[in-house]
DNA sequence: TAGTGGTCTAGACCACCCT
DNA sequence: GGGTGGTCTAGACCACTAC
């Protein structure tokens, strides 16, 4: 009915959305097959293609060969967190940053570390812990450990000047990774860190990279109190 | 030199994968453009595009018109979650799910929620607060407001037999939303919900969705201590 | 203004996998 | 076996925007 529908790739997207949205496709139901949609629209069978591909990307249609296109039962919704430079997010929040560096060692690193990246326990590491300021207040402190055998080249870097999250980007390239969030209560030392109270909640990420199975890094950011990670759906 | 290299859309994208990995097309520099690509890989520039839309959506290369491509100098990190139904979350764990609503009713909303809504203050909503567990353990607490104007009918559905959260997602859609995500100290009744210690940290989950401009509701999930939330980049 | 990416087409072949 | 989505092609026009 409505007259805006151009037949673009994005025009036939919003309407498949529209009878998804408006349960004239109800969760379960079966789509018409990308023939028959290019037909009624009166485009390439590959425009239709692009939209609902665009579809399933979101989780809103499950697509089988032969089986067809069905829309989803439970559209589990998918959220995507742009994770930028620590600094970047900073700075993108109108605020000054700043960082300094408590402690850079080589070290044997402990269990809970080299379990979980497959290193023979005691492998010894580069260990560096650091906090980012926003505006002279903590933001988050950074608890960071680095196979020297992934990154050549690092136990010469004077992590002082150039902070670990930055530099192990545009100098340790990754092929695939692993990311958790979870809430923790600050102990002594990180609520002295944060300058926040002992027990305070703390957001926190924990994630490892690795290239082409070698582990990289593994590193802890524990966010000062208050931190809201937000995106859109 | 790898003969592996198939003409594909999945081979262009790992060749072009790796040469930004390994620093061939270090972080901002040009990347040649599509004709060219297509010319050098023997294949029609519809697959080159493909292969660097890929990229682009991952936040690898930025591309514009005219300008041409080049590697991201900050490559942001994409995650992105899956966000299922409660009932689905805890049934991935291999737990038995079950549900208890504490309260339904409708009341006056807070300003919280209005403003945060656009709504006006004092608007009447249905407050629903409920508790999920896993093996019998508590796992989370729902705490939801619905505008009943977006959802017709809501009134009259007991929740004490459907839980709100699958109740929605097969009854209300929406069309955009906000998704927050923090770390708090478990008040004395949140506490005492989650059997957790007052002052415990938890992980919470607040998300908003709206219908076309018209809110539908917004929901705060706080997770039992210890709960991660995880995934792959 | 001209180079570049964004998109559409009509046709084709194929992989997958339900029945 | 056959229907369906996945992908590739060669060509075309256009929108954007750096220059």
């Amino acid at each position: 009915m409505s007259e805006i529908d151009t037949n673009s790739w994005r025009g036939i997207h919003l309407e498949l959305l529209r009878r998804i949205n408006e349960r004239e496709w109800p969760p379960g139901s079966a789509v018409p097959n990308e023939a028959d949609l290019a037909a009624e629209f009166g485009c390439a069978r590959t425009t239709v293609n692009r939209a609902m591909r665009e579809l399933a990307d979101a989780g809103l249609i499950n697509r089988r060969r032969k089986a067809g296109t069905h829309v989803a039962l439970h559209p589990t919704s998918r959220v995507v967190l742009d994770i930028p430079i620590i600094r970047l997010e900073v700075e993108q929040r109108d605020a000054q940053w700043r960082y300094g560096l408590l402690s850079q060692e080589i070290l044997a690193a402990p269990a809970r570390i080299t379990s979980r990246l497959g290193l023979e326990r005691g492998t010894p590491m580069l260990h560096i812990s650091s906090v980012h300021f926003a505006n002279s207040h903590p933001f988050l402190h950074e608890d960071r450990w680095i196979n020297p055998t992934a990154v050549p080249g690092v136990e010469t870097v004077d992590f002082a000047t150039v902070n670990a999250n930055e530099w192990l980007i545009q100098n340790a390239p990754y092929t695939s990774g692993d990311i958790a969030f979870s809430a923790m209560n600050a102990d002594k030392a990180l609520a002295e860190l944060l300058e926040a109270p002992e027990g305070a909640a703390v957001f926190v990420v924990d994630r490892i990279t690795w290239n082409k199975n070698e582990p990289v890094t593994a590193v802890r950011l524990s966010y000062a109190p208050g931190y809201r990670m937000h995106t859109r759906l």
